[in-house]
DNA sequence: CGTCTATTTGAATGTACTCAAAAGCGGTGG
DNA sequence: CCACCGCTTTTGAGTACATTCAAATAGACG
């Protein structure tokens, strides 16, 4: 079970058994079905979050009651809201499971414990951060430079396995675009080829 | 010099004299007048940069050769390119001075043997990092579900001192849209007052 | 099956862009 | 001190990418 987080460690920071120990006594295994909320809007994020099973996404809804996924999460990857969880104000964000899934996670106060008790982690977490701000850059910039058929096959390029496991609608709300322009692109793409 | 750097590391975590010394002098002190580069698209960036005076923006340009502002970065703000510093490859973004500005660096190799000697900076850099990628979660959203008319006034309403010391262009090119555009959008801001 | 949700298609519309040109503004030098 | 130069901002007209709304079709699940 917790085979794919550590070896998810290993790659930027070297473990003890006896820190992989203590890290794993912090964490909890949570079943998530399909439609569950991992994380409400409104409430306070009170975990680090990582998917060893199935597929999340995380999300916000505007004015308009439009959904906006800022992050799908499968297998080995990391979802929580950030904002709320560092801050313990409210989330801004929902997590929801789009399959059943299974997830560890770590609280707020097992982390600073973590962190008290083996300072390395700082550094993992750190790492970890850094990727998704990096991904998050490359994002901002593409949204601003290219178009949307260039952003889909972008995206089905990167997440094929994604792409594979989601409904449609939700990519395109991934992409920032309505569900029926995603489905002219891929017409529009089907038709090149 | 060294006051506004030490007090922005102090918001986050608590330093003994000791340590700042050992900091303070792996730094370097630089100036960029107006118009030049601090980091140029394809060169390794080698150093994170904290901005003491001026200010500076990172940005890419596309195949069209249009310029997008990821950052502004005044006096207190970290500014580089996370991607090309932490990977060792060539660099997404140029970062140039939008006026004579002074900032202090911290080379690859000085971070690291400063996360070596004391590990408490791990932390520190973790927050930093933290910050901007819930900063940069909120503009992804912002881009996807507000109008630029509204995006315009976030701005204007977030960040009012960049507002005033750079050129409106530039902001357009932040906010994702052409200078035409914002010219327009202004106008009709105007008129609503 | 029947129902609910997801996807596709069509037509009209809107937000933002392009290209071109004019106007404004700031610095520099004669 | 004013004239000129370069750069920024504004304005106008035409256009394009993407949205909205409505309806038809297709798929998935109990």
């Amino acid at each position: 079970m917790y085979k794919l987080l550590l070896d998810n460690i290993r790659r930027h920071i070297t473990l003890t058994p006896e820190e992989e120990a203590f890290f794993v006594s912090l964490l909890q295994h949570r079943r998530i079905r399909k439609r569950q909320y991992l994380i409400q809007e409104g409430d306070v994020c009170k975990y680090e979050t990582f998917v060893i099973k199935g597929c999340l996404r995380a999300y916000s809804v505007d004015e308009n009651g439009q959904e906006h996924i800022i992050q799908f999460a499968e297998e080995d990857w990391w979802v929580g809201d950030m904002y709320s969880f560092t801050t313990r104000e409210p989330a801004i964000f929902n997590v929801d499971a789009l399959e059943d899934s299974e997830v560890l996670q770590l609280s707020f106060e097992n982390q600073e414990e973590l962190f008290k008790t083996y300072p390395k982690f700082e550094r993992f977490f750190r790492i970890i951060v850094q990727n998704g701000f990096i991904s998050l850059q490359r994002r901002v910039i593409a949204n601003m430079s290219k178009p949307a058929e260039e952003r889909y096959l972008d995206f089905a390029n990167r997440y094929p396995s994604i792409l594979n496991r989601v409904p449609q609608h939700q990519v395109a709300s991934y992409l920032g675009i309505t569900p029926e322009f995603l489905s002219r692109i891929r017409k529009q793409v089907a038709h090149k080829s």
